[in-house]
RNA sequence: GGGCCCGUGGCUUAGUCAGGAUAUAGCACCGGCCUUCUAAGCCGGUGGUCGAGGGUUCAAAUCCCUCCGGGUCCGCCA
């Protein structure tokens, strides 16, 4: 609904603006709570052009603006013109939310969206780092879904590199560790491996063997990776599954070999040269020094290649291809791009988000530096099972395991997504497990209690919105009115921090309004009123959870 | 050495792209609220020269320059 209002005053400004025959180019509209719904700095923005004082001008536009069914009050304060919603917008609002119910927050984005993410090499198991990734890509998938888009997300697997090879050859020289979950088994391997490796360093000959050998189509070495990265492969979709996400494909890099030749022949044309029997790609036209390689002297692809590819074959598959990926692929993601639009493509539109570290450095598969998302999960979910049985100790077992499971993934996932993308983040056992905070659980405590209420009556959809005064409901109302906006702003800007906020906020006034707003036991017109916004609020509740990934739990 | 990202109360953090009215929350700390729909909650309080210094502007956390601190990238690795 404030889309709505949003457009609506957008439209307003602007026949008023006409009739003062003022440009109206930029309308400076922004939304800072305290003041009004709506306000538009445009004043200040003409008063250089005009040379008028912007009090002048902000007093001469609104004298064109006024009251109607969305805008209750259109006023200045000084040089700010302030719009306020009407009682209609909160009416719509509530009614709107009713109707769309599981479709609230569509904003009817058309098309197909192939979005990648993880992508983690299948040499260990996914640590906290790689979820990062995991959580922030199946965030925007669900938002992405929740606007309206088709959406597939793709898990570009490496099965063919210098890392994977580092594991086949430490299969075929090592004894696996019994009983352990096969990620964590592979990373095992691969750590022995790296050691021995740096210790002979002359055994490197045996792996480059196998990569080559794999790269002339092999058959007996093209099962040995295949084997391998399927056998890890089966862990990480383990974890990943507990936490929620789902990739709708795992595409295989080698499945790019054959794509190799054409694209380098396409390139011919748009600077490519040869220099001592390799490929390169001149990116110097776009301010990127240094050449990209893209075959080697020796004839063998190498990643970038593939990485084009597999970018050519997505791209005419879909409207909107998305990555989501470490800032240390920052350059990579930038050079793919750059050699794309070479190739008349559109680049890919890329989500970085930084690194997480451990308090005593950066993570590490190779050396078994990292703490596993299976560990994270697992002590979290214990953590929440103690709270769970502090609380509720009457609720049978299986009914805490399973609200231990879902609070303590919950409470993951939103840590992974609270912070901005772009602030690198120390992981902290101590953060992890404290529910004592606005988080995860924070969420799904007010979605309970929503619950809660519905269970004990029943809303038969009558009810008079126009006894929703009181501020706490209105604050409520205002911010269900929200969603479709923070959706909007999530696919298009993939500011997932912002959803997690959003969700707080929310979350926050429901509590509020619970804590203040009886429902139940108030007059029989108003009781059906409160019902009305719980049930709305619900709805956004559960809605929001939804697109985070996180359970709406109904009782906790 | 060069590129990119970050630097906001003791700690974590919003706002920075599109400069504007009292700088956002949480944790911790202090004080209140469970005979009333789940206290994983609610209300109030203490605490900030927005890394430093210049500049642009009527107006700077936000834009520009310099510097400092942290991270990261700069392979015929993936």
């Amino acid at each position: 609904m404030f889309l709505t209002f949003r457009k609506h005053v957008e439209q307003l400004l602007a026949e008023a603006l006409e009739k003062c025959q003022y440009p109206s180019n930029d309308l400076a509209l922004t939304v800072k709570p305290g003041y009004a719904d709506l306000t538009s700095l445009i004043a200040f923005k003409l008063a250089p052009v005009l040379k008028l004082k912007p009090q002048e001008i902000a007093q001469n536009v609104a004298e064109y603006l006024g009251a109607d069914e969305l805008v209750a009050l259109a006023q200045t304060a000084g040089p700010y013109i302030n719009f306020f919603v009407s009682n209609d917008y909160l009416r719509h609002t509530i009614s709107t939310v009713l109707q769309a119910d599981r479709n609230y927050g569509g904003i009817d984005a058309k098309g197909v969206v192939i979005l990648e993410h993880t992508s983690a090499n299948p040499n260990g198991p996914l640590h906290i780092g790689h979820i990062r990734n995991s959580v922030i890509g199946d965030t925007l998938k669900r938002c992405l879904q929740q606007a309206g888009y088709r959406v597939e997300t793709q898990y570009y697997v490496n099965d063919m590199g210098r890392q994977i090879a580092l594991v086949v050859w430490g299969i075929m020289n090592f004894a696996l560790t019994e009983g352990k979950k096969s990620d964590h088994a592979t990373a095992d391997i691969y750590v022995k491996a790296n050691a021995e490796v740096e210790l002979h360093p002359t055994k490197l000959v045996e792996v480059r063997q196998l990569m080559q050998r794999f790269e002339s189509g092999d058959q007996d070495v093209e099962w040995l990776f295949k084997d391998a990265v399927e056998f890890c492969l089966r862990g990480i979709n383990q974890t990943l599954k507990n936490l929620h996400v789902a990739h709708d494909r795992f595409v295989w890099e080698s499945e790019f070999l054959d794509d190799i030749d054409g694209i380098i022949a396409e390139l011919r044309s748009h600077g490519v040269t040869e220099c001592d029997g390799s490929t390169h790609v001149d990116l110097s036209p776009f301010g990127i020094s240094k050449n990209l390689v893209v075959r080697r002297s020796d004839g063998t692809s190498v990643y970038a290649t593939r990485d084009i590819a597999y970018h050519v074959w997505k791209a005419g598959r879909c409207n909107r291809m998305i990555d989501v990926l470490g800032a240390d692929h920052r350059l990579t993601a930038l050079q793919v791009g750059k050699v794309l639009e070479l190739l008349s493509i559109n680049a890919p539109e890329v989500v970085f988000f930084e690194f997480v570290s451990l308090p005593e450095g950066s993570m590490s598969t190779r050396r078994g530096h990292f703490i596993s998302a299976d560990e994270v999960l697992e002590k979290v979910t214990e953590k929440a099972y103690e709270e769970v049985d502090k609380r509720r100790p009457t609720l049978s077992e299986d009914e805490k395991r399973a609200i231990a499971q879902a609070v303590g993934i919950g409470a993951t996932r939103y840590d992974m997504v609270r912070v901005s993308a772009d602030k690198s983040m120390v992981f902290d056992w101590n953060e992890a497990l404290d529910f004592e905070r606005q988080g995860g659980p924070f969420l799904q405590y007010a979605h309970a209690r929503a619950t809660s209420i519905l269970t004990k009556t029943t809303f038969d959809n009558q009810y008079e919105p126009d006894l929703l005064t009181d501020e706490y409901e209105v604050k409520l109302i205002k911010l269900c009115a929200l969603f479709p906006a923070v959706i909007e702003d999530v696919t298009t800007n993939f500011s997932v921090s912002a959803l997690a906020a959003y969700a707080r906020e929310l979350a926050e006034a429901f509590n509020q309004f619970y804590r203040f707003m009886p429902v139940l036991s108030a007059e029989p017109a108003m009781s059906r009123a409160r019902l009305a916004l719980v049930t709305c609020a619900r709805i956004v509740l559960r809605n929001v959870l939804n697109c985070l990934g996180i359970e709406p739990v109904d009782s906790m």
